[in-house]
DNA sequence: CGTTTTTGACCGGCGC
DNA sequence: GCGCCGGTCAAAAACG
């Protein structure tokens, strides 16, 4: 009687786990394909507006600079081997047009430590630390589009080593492009979930930590709003 | 009064 | 080697 009531319970279970699976591939797979999408849309409009004019206003563009287009996440530039295990990723936040603040609210907090004007973009760029530091690393970069004023484009470097203080006030990111973008990511965790005796220890583990990553969640939102966003581009 | 922001000075990498 | 440029430092100012 109790056994029949425990296989029931773990035939469910097992129903579960693999509808489980199916959702987080399905979002993986929509994750990735909104990515390479919006990827290639912000592609076209940055070889778009060179065409225009920014070759007679950018009459000399450094390396480093030409290397860090869009859709590169990291550098591995074999002068610079620190920068391999620094994580950098871009989010940008469309704010209110009357907005001047150039805040990027993301939970965490940050001490401003720099601002500088940058020869290609008239708007001042604002550099952040975390709060925690130096315990913590991470370093933010927050500079409004040259484009469209109306964005805060963010540069995050580095991973957080301590909980996330806030969950509230989470600006919805438009871009996010960072390393669990990794193709692989979602493969390799795929293939994990595959071997049974793990499954559900790492569904848990998956589920526990994918709400809690503000990465992830922000990656998600970012999927979703893009997909939204790209109709709001002023090209078209 | 402690914390955060501002802002000019300084430093190091890169291109010429 | 020099100059440009982005990033960081640190003293002063502003803020709560």
């Amino acid at each position: 009687m109790q056994r029949e009531t425990l296989d029931e319970e773990l035939i469910r279970m097992r129903e579960e786990n693999k509808k489980l699976v199916t959702m987080l591939t399905n979002l993986c797979e929509n994750y990735n394909s909104l990515q390479t999408h919006l990827i290639e849309l912000l592609q076209k409009y940055s070889t778009h507006n060179e065409e225009d004019n920014s070759n007679l206003l950018l009459p000399r563009k450094r390396k480093a600079e030409e290397e860090c287009c869009v859709n590169n996440f990291e550098e591995a530039s074999p002068k610079r081997p620190r920068e391999i295990t620094t994580n950098v990723s871009t989010v940008c936040v469309k704010t209110n047009r009357s907005d001047q603040t150039s805040v990027v609210k993301d939970g965490y907090n940050w001490r401003k430590y720099g601002q500088k004007v940058t020869r290609d973009n008239p708007y001042p760029r604002a550099y952040y630390k975390c709060s925690f530091a130096p315990t913590c690393p991470v370093k933010k970069k927050v500079q409004r589009s040259i484009e469209d004023p109306s964005i805060l484009v963010a540069v995050y470097e580095g991973e957080h080593n301590h909980p996330h203080p806030s969950q509230t006030e989470i600006t919805v990111p438009l871009v996010n492009q960072d390393v669990t973008t990794d193709p692989t990511f979602s493969n390799k965790f795929m293939e994990d979930i595959d071997t049974n005796s793990l499954q559900q220890h790492l569904v848990q583990q998956m589920a526990s930590s994918l709400t809690s990553s503000p990465t992830f969640t922000a990656a998600v939102a970012a999927a979703i709003s893009g997909k939204i966003f790209e109709y709001d581009l002023p090209f078209k």
